[in-house]
DNA sequence: ATGTTTTTGTTGATTTTTGTTGATTTCAGG
DNA sequence: CCTGAAATCAACAAAAATCAACAAAAACAT
């Protein structure tokens, strides 16, 4: 057993699939090795391989579930990715909900000494296995849809833990009223999320700056001047006075 | 026993996995030394070595993370699945942490409008995501061991709902003294859990019923007539006397 | 203090892993 | 069916990690 074998299955299952030359670079060690190391675990079948590519094998009812219901899996993984330039060992964070925020979580499990407070069951479970951090559940009663809480108990911890940063997302970018959701507790938890924070990251993938069939209209909170805006392809023009006072991160 | 044996099983599990190294430097010691004191951890078990690292086998690095550093994998999904011949369509129940639990979670996703109250972050994550049911997670601060909670507001929770079935389970059956678990606060969340059903579930598959190398020494409460024991093995006869008045199922 | 035991660092031989090179195979289009 | 590009494989040399053995240092008891 290679000491890269479970950084290569970590790797393999959060994307789905990744070529060895990638994974190479990645880890950088030379694609040989990769092939060397990963020859077991196909074996073994812990991994499936085909020709060109590594492919996750993990059946779908295992959890990352968010990345099956969610459409843009690559954005948000490389915005996920990027994250971690953000977020250092012993950072404290809050988190909200959504598909973006559960590949930063599955991101952030490289960190370590994390502080987390998230209203989203999946968000939790997920980074609080990691030892070193401390992770505190916000709120009881959790929503089918996507697993979070938005009970009076959820803002109580929100309100009651500062953190250096929050990570928020949107489901839509529009071009005059900027970053809206779809219902009022979730911009009630954005706020109080921004309003505990030193800094705030909002991580929204090009997707959302494109008009969508289900049409979001409510509007999540001023972003302070020198917050980020993390996203996957540069800004266009349209909407550049939205991200002006912003620092502005394009992962690649 | 080494001086730096704690030390090093804490960075261990700390960092996931750490070259011997780099151990060596944050010591400042010798790699030799290092190897030398690390051979007995691997030896029992500890943590787990590879050419090149050494790597915290506690770590939850897969999601499905109790799949992983769970013994009996095949006799707690066994155990799972004959809960669902207990559980029906919109039954309440109350779910404790440890692996045989979070096995049973993926079970019961088979189910439908279910109400379900955990202290587990992971049974809650798993089960909210089934349109229909209604799922509470208890508790604030999640321990990193296992992701479960056990803050006051966890008990207050637990304690203000009422469920048909609690599914408890143990770490040890002692042929004298019944079923114990490790700490306390897991007796004092079953005693709640239990008081709060109409019935309660002990769920324990046959290794709990050996003697184990980490002794747990705390009972957990008596369980009441007509409550059931769910293990994958004819239960002994030196056990019977703990299960007489029990509703015994044996999972094939 | 003195001798004994245990732990630690150093050295060099041995094993394992890694990168490179070049040959071979697979795949997609014409 | 052929062809070029990309991916894979085999083999060898270089690098890194491990091990065994011995000597120095530290801890211990007498």
């Amino acid at each position: 057993m290679s000491k890269y074998e479970i950084q290569i299955r970590e790797i393999v299952n959060m994307q789905g699939s990744i070529t060895v030359l990638e994974l190479a670079r990645a880890l950088s060690v030379s694609d040989q090795t990769i092939r060397r190391v990963v020859r077991p675990l196909v074996e073994r079948g812990e991994i499936a391989k085909v020709h060109g590519a590594l492919v996750s094998n993990r059946s779908p009812i295992d959890p990352p579930f968010m990345s099956r219901m969610s459409q843009n899996k690559l954005a948000k993984i490389a915005i996920a990715r990027s994250l971690l330039d953000l977020i250092k060992d012993g950072d404290r964070i809050a988190i909200d909900t959504g598909s973006t925020s559960a590949f930063a979580a599955q991101a952030l499990r490289e960190r370590r000494y994390l502080t987390v407070v998230t209203n989203s069951a999946f968000v939790a479970s997920t980074l609080s296995m990691i030892p070193g951090n401390n992770v505190s559940m916000a709120g009881t009663q959790l929503r089918h849809h996507d697993g979070a809480s938005f009970d009076r108990s959820a803002f109580e911890i929100i309100e009651r833990i500062h953190v250096d940063y929050a990570l928020l997302s949107a489901s839509l970018v529009d071009e005059r009223k900027g970053f809206l959701v779809h219902e009022q507790c979730e911009v009630d938890m954005a706020t109080a999320m921004l309003e505990n924070s030193s800094k705030t990251i909002m991580a929204v993938d090009h997707s959302k700056f494109l008009p969508q069939n289900r049409k979001p209209s409510l509007k999540q909170p001023e972003l302070k001047p020198g917050d980020y805006l993390l996203t996957d392809k540069p800004v266009l023009r349209q909407f550049q006075h939205l991200t002006s006072s912003l620092d502005v991160i394009v992962a690649e």
